[in-house]
DNA sequence: CTCTCGCCTGTTTTT
DNA sequence: CAGGCGAGAG
């Protein structure tokens, strides 16, 4: 069978061991996907089960959409109907369709965790709970933690041990009711409400046990515990289910994942067949021996030794930096130097670091070095103001009754109703038993309202009305024209800042009318609803391209999953990686350590981590010394340079006269020996060189490998591929330089 | 009700 | 150092 071709023995039987509970340990690199969907194909076509009843569930969109289009390469159209999403879409999915009995209606809002927070302090304020005793952010964290310990309000107050608590207790009642007013749910209700439908509605249950007869989740390590329940329940009832995941790459722990229910699969399911996935098909020998020693320092594993047929390898490089500009500069010069060597272009480059603050110091040396990078995460484009500005509007039309979307656009742009105004339309609201946006359209009614106030509200109120009665009647494109429009957003923004901010939130909300239009195109279900959905589950690395050649900036987060060729890994101090608060408890420390591990197995060809000896940490400047997990890779897999070093990699040749010796191959060159360009550009090889810095420099489209000394250009031939220069130097030495070098266009 | 200024606080990671 | 938030004035 052709699905069976082409699989090592470990991963032909994860493909044919369909009945019964399964767990995959797949290694890094270990071809995990590929057995996955070879395994859902093989179901299908091979067992001849309905696609209808296959579930597979993942963490992110970007990792169900190639499990679907893999699944579908291999069967083409016959895997229609299969269920794959994340767990986040797929409850969002089951919720709507049982929404009567969750006490939801079908057009709930999802908040995110910044509507969380906002949802958090009008709490506070509420209950006149002290915001400085009780920060929301660490509220919003209790809350969130009790929500994901299936914890619900009533309980968390009868277990309330101290003030405190109680307090939180208070918040989190006065948090929920309001949410549920707002029909709306968090993310981790997402996951916590269809567990409670399950549990208490049976008939349910056993319609959806019978529908998802063969279950599949993949990141098993990284579910935490609605998300075990919700997978044990629907299993419970065929007993298909198979979990793949890695017990060393368990990052997401903050986020109440549970080591344990992997480590406790086969307690769970005593007839669990557990098959190793341990043949690594990614790195390089050297990468896999670094990252097998560093994680063999964590004691709560299951146990497992990668291994490749790929022998060898460049050692790992260490740069010990000055400081974090320096860090920036010595990256940039690799990715300068190894651009274009072994047909390496920019998307083959990641640079990945443990927080996003880090991403700074190296985005402004590749602005200025014009090396084009996208960087992933950080403040996502659905976080933008003017986008959850506008996503708010459309989010009051689809569901008028959620508050928090409702308060932020009330006065934006400005329409003279302020806080006070509000207050009293919630209290009216709350008297007559009806929503705030009601409310506003009976201004008239409400006491000691200002008649401007009056007027805007019902203004106001109409709007949204009008929203709301077309939103089925336009496309979702036509309707956000029609919400900036009517409010005067745009003139409103232009007028606020001075126009360079301003253009960027125009350029934006542009993007988002795009963003719409492709949305249209392509979804069954091309519904404001559906795009409000889709919206609120996407995250930064789901819309990351790996086609556009660029490098890629992202935390060790985001790029779990992900491979490259040559990656970079900053900031490998003491007190950043691992972060401080991370290294006194030593379970949060083996998380530590699991992140650098994932970071060290994405690389495929080449490895470079990189610390410096003074980081500024807001503001100040401070000693930092080198991250303890430097010391757990054995000394003989690490080179280390100093930033301004480089490699002369094979293809690029420096030949030498009189005193100077040929350089061929690869070899590191004395820094003092390095040199740059100093002087502005255009594609025009000639004139004068300053060799006295410790860089490679750009002529025009080239890159030139340095050489010694100052000198002057006196012949140059050939262009294309292959340029010849021959320098005279100061000191009386003639070199001819061979530039080989594949630039695709002036950065 | 809006705006401005100045203080303060925080950097862990995210569906 | 930055962004967010509160206080106070117009």
């Amino acid at each position: 069978m052709i699905i069976l071709d082409g699989l090592n023995p470990a991963q032909r039987e994860a493909v044919e061991a369909v009945e019964g509970p399964v767990l995959i340990l797949a290694g890094a690199g270990s071809g995990k996907t590929r057995a996955l969907t070879h395994r859902i194909a093989y179901l299908i076509e091979g067992k001849g089960v309905d696609p209808a009843s296959v579930l597979a569930l993942t963490f992110t969109n970007k990792a169900a959409g190639e499990m679907k289009e893999r699944v579908e390469r291999l069967l083409g159209r016959s895997g229609r109907g299969m269920w794959v999403g994340t767990f986040h879409s797929v409850c969002a999915r089951i919720l709507r369709a049982e929404a009567e009995h969750v006490g939801l209606d079908r057009n709930f809002a999802i908040y995110d965790s910044n509507d969380q927070l906002t949802l958090v302090r009008r709490a506070i304020s509420a209950l006149e709970v002290s915001d400085r005793q009780y920060p929301p952010a660490q509220v919003r964290g209790r809350i969130s933690r009790a929500k994901n310990a299936m914890v619900g309000p009533a309980e968390f107050a009868r277990s309330a041990g101290n003030i405190y608590e109680q307090t939180v207790a208070k918040v989190y009642q006065h948090y929920q009711r309001e949410i549920r007013r707002s029909n709306a749910l968090d993310f981790d209700d997402l996951i916590v409400e269809p567990v409670h439908l399950f549990q208490e509605h049976p008939e349910v249950l056993a319609r959806y046990r019978e529908r998802f007869r063969f279950l599949m989740i993949d990141e098993y390590q990284d579910t935490n515990r609605p998300q075990y329940l919700l997978t044990k329940l629907i299993a419970d009832g065929r007993r298909n289910i198979c979990c793949v995941g890695d017990d060393d790459q368990s990052i997401y722990r903050f986020r109440g994942a549970d080591l344990r229910n992997i480590l406790d699969f086969e307690r769970d399911y005593p007839e669990a067949k557990v098959i190793r996935l341990e043949q690594n098909y990614r790195s390089t020998q050297t990468i896999l021996d670094a990252g097998n020693a560093v994680i063999s320092h964590n004691k709560g594993r299951k146990g497992k030794t990668l291994w490749t047929e790929r022998t060898g390898g460049e050692k790992v490089v260490l740069f010990r930096c000055a400081n974090e500009r320096e860090e920036a500069r010595a990256i940039l010069d690799a990715v300068r130097t190894l651009r274009g060597t072994a047909g390496r272009t920019l998307r083959d480059f990641a640079l990945l670091y443990r927080t996003n603050a880090q991403s700074r110091a190296l985005e402004d040396e590749f602005r200025r070095a014009a090396v084009p990078y996208v960087i992933v995460g950080g403040l996502r484009f659905y976080e933008r103001k003017e986008i959850k500005d506008i996503l708010a509007y459309l989010r009051v039309a689809a569901n008028p009754r959620d508050g928090v979307s409702l308060r932020r656009v009330v006065n934006v742009p400005r329409r003279g109703i302020g806080d006070q105004s509000l207050a009293k339309v919630e209290d009216f609201a709350f008297a007559e038993r009806i929503t705030p946006l009601e409310a506003m359209g009976r201004a008239e009614e409400i006491e000691g309202l200002g008649a401007k106030v009056r007027g805007a509200m019902q203004r106001f109120h109409a709007l949204v009305r009008g929203l709301t009665e077309e939103k089925d009647q336009v496309s979702i494109h036509r309707l956000t024209e029609a919400v900036l429009e009517q409010t005067g957003y745009l003139e409103a923004v232009r007028e606020e800042e001075g126009t360079v901010e301003a253009e960027s939130r125009v350029e934006n909300v542009r993007e988002l009318l795009s963003a719409m239009e492709e949305f249209s195109e392509r979804a069954e279900d091309p519904s404001l609803d559906a795009f409000l959905r889709e919206v609120a589950l996407v995250s930064d690395v789901d819309q990351w391209d790996s086609r556009a050649d660029v490098v890629t900036l992202m935390t060790l987060h985001s790029a779990k999953g992900l491979e490259f060729p040559v990656v970079f890994i900053g900031g490998l101090e003491d007190g950043l990686f691992p972060i401080s608060r991370m290294a006194e408890n030593p379970e949060d420390l083996e998380e530590e350590r699991r992140l650098f591990y994932v970071g060290i197995t994405r690389a495929k060809e080449r490895l470079f981590l990189s610390y410096a000896m003074d980081r500024r940490r807001y503001g100040s400047s401070g000693e930092s010394h080198p991250s303890r997990f430097l010391g757990e890779i054995p000394e003989p897999l690490i080179e280390r340079r100093m930033p301004g070093m480089f490699e002369v990699e094979k293809q690029s040749r420096v030949t030498g006269h009189g005193s100077q010796e040929a350089v061929t191959g690869q070899r590191t060159l004395d820094p003092r020996l390095v040199t740059r360009d100093t002087r502005p550009r255009s594609g025009e090889v000639s004139g004068a060189f300053d060799f006295e810095d410790t860089l490679p420099f750009n002529v025009g489209n080239w890159v030139i490998h340095p050489t010694l000394g100052r000198g002057q250009i006196r012949e140059k031939d050939g262009v294309g591929p292959e340029t010849k220069l021959t320098i005279r130097f100061d000191t009386g030495a003639t070199k001819k330089i061979i530039i080989k070098y594949a630039s695709l266009e002036p950065a």
